[in-house]
This record gives C-alpha cells, structure tokens and sequence, in this order.
DNA sequence: GAAGATTGAATAGTCAATCTTT
DNA sequence: AAAGATTGACTATTCAATCTTC
C-alpha cells in the first residue's frame, strides 16, 4: 500500500490545518478582545440561546457541541460564576440538570454576536464565490459523512433575535 | 449592515466548524491509541525530521507550527522529558538553542506515520474527487491570504524516509 | 447496573514576567 | 532596549473516579 499522500494531496492537507489553526486563533483573539468571550463562551450561549426556554440538558448540550460531558460541566462552571449561565433542577428526571441562559448571558451574546459576525464574513465568506462556497459545503458534508454517525449539526451563529 | 450571516452561509459555517471539530478529534484520538503520540508532538516529531540535522530553533519550531514561543518551550519540554527531542546548545548566538530529534524520536514517528496517514486518507481524500480536493485548496488559500502574513505553510506529514 | 451529571487530578495551552545575550 | 528563550501562574481540557437517580 502507499503509505504516503500524494504531493498534492500533502500539499492540500497542509494548507486545510493551517486555516484550522489560524482561523480559530484570530476568531478567538478577535472575539475575546471586542466581548471577553472565548469561542466556546460564545458556542455555549448561541446554543442556549437558540433552545426552547433558553435551557438545555448538560448532555443535549454536549451533542449539539460535541464536547465530553466532563468538558460541558466544567465549562458551565466557569461560566456561571461569571454570572452567564444558571443551572436548574430538572423535574422530570432527577438525575438531571438545566443549564440556563441568564439575562446578563443573553447581553453578553449580543453585545458579541455583530462583531463575530462580522469577523466570519470578512475572513470567511466575503470573496468567496458561491461555487467555492458550494464546494466548500460538499467536501464538509463528504467528510462527516465518513466520520460516523452525528447529524451534521456544527456550533455557532445566528442566535437571538439581535440588534436590528 | 447586515449582521447576519445568510441561511446558506450559516449552514456551510456550521458544517466547516463541525468537520474541524470531529476530524481533530478523531485524528487524535486514532493517532494516540495507535502510537501513544498526541497531534502536537507528531506534528513537532515531522517538523524536526524535515530539517536539515534534524534541529530547529524554538522560533522557527514556533513559525512553523504557527505556536506561540511559550506552548513550544512546555511542549518540547515535556517531549524532552520522554525522550523524543533533547535540547542542545546554539554555537553562534548563545541567547538561542537547537531542539533536535533523537532517535527514540524518530523511531516513534517512523512507528506512527503510516496508521495516521493512512487516517488521514480515509477520512478526507478517499472519495473526494479532483474538483472537491481544488476547490478546498483554493478556499483554504482564500481564508489565508485574508489571515494576513504567513508563508502559506501548514503542519503534517511526509516527514522521514520511512518504511517501505 | 446503566444513565445523567459532577468532581478532582493530570495534561495542555495562554499570558505576563524574567533572564541572558546581542 | 530588543531578540531568543524559558518559567510560573492561571485557565482549559481530558481522563478516571464518584454520586445520585432510574
């Protein structure tokens, strides 16, 4: 078998982990200097926000952002000692938890969101044709595809009714 | 302004976030069950055998890998500290220092490479056509140019003469 | 005993000094 | 004083228990 990629295939990998890398750290550098939030502050209040009740399980919460739960929990920790979140009991089960958005969390959000918006576009999508964009689109569906089972459910974007 | 992304930005955002999470996590997770390295030191343990004597200077380790000084000196540390670099003294200016491979270090790439390129195949470039590998490389040379500076180098494989 | 969740210890990564040489 | 590098403290993430309810 070939156990190497080609000088192509090297040449496109490389460049993909480079937009991973860089992309995200001036998202989040970008971000946490305009709002004091990290990219999963953000990704945790977006999926709050965007849930009936503005309340969701640890464990919903873990899919939709496919984190381990411990990660959920800790980083829910975190966030509600700033105040962002609360936690609820669950009625139904009581095994269970609501993590809740607080008003002082929804704030936050969308203080945020228009800037970190605005970033995603200008190093995303502005300039980007929609043939790139639909490409773009297939090879990410290809490759969760092979990736097993989830929906194909990312994080991010588009949370709360919002300035405007 | 529009704040917002579009429905069909948002939902090509959504699975490019996802494919990033997913596909580092698997990587991970695939690359250390089979050779006990993390992404980071496969990437250091590549990046070191590609040079010439196999050392770098931390800064240049650092550019490379797009690392900050700080998380190289832990990493390479802790890698130290296993036996897969070791540290040595730079002749010409005394401020700096060579991080080198050791042997145990390139046996443990050499032992990793082919399960993990082999990952890397099945999950993205298996299935993919020509088109869909193009078009990912011209977006990821898009976003880049957009990041502004950096050589448009990345971070992974072809390391070493290898098996085979 | 399995599911939902949290906790604590260990590893990783970031940020702000520090130290040495230039 | 700036460049190269390291260190220590703090934050984030993972991993292996633990605890409660089903």
């Amino acid at each position: 078998v070939d156990a190497w990629l080609t000088d192509d295939e090297q040449r496109v990998w490389r460049s993909f982990l480079a937009v991973q890398v860089r992309l995200a750290a001036e998202l989040n550098r970008a971000l946490h200097a305009s709002s004091g939030l990290s990219l999963a502050d953000y990704d945790v209040l977006v999926r709050l926000s965007e849930s009936p009740g503005c309340r969701l399980r640890p464990s919903e919460l873990g899919q939709l952002l496919d984190w381990e739960q411990s990660r959920v929990s800790h980083q829910v920790t975190r966030m509600q000692r700033r105040g962002l979140v609360g936690r609820e009991e669950c009625p139904e089960d009581r095994r269970g938890a609501y993590v809740v958005l607080t008003r002082a969390g929804r704030g936050a959000l969308e203080r945020a969101a228009p800037d970190h918006v605005g970033t995603v576009r200008r190093l995303v999508f502005d300039g980007l044709t929609t043939d790139e964009r639909d490409a773009l689109e297939r090879f990410s569906g290809r490759v969760l595809g092979r990736l097993g089972t989830g929906g194909s459910d990312g994080a991010d974007q588009k949370a709360v009714p919002l300035p405007e």
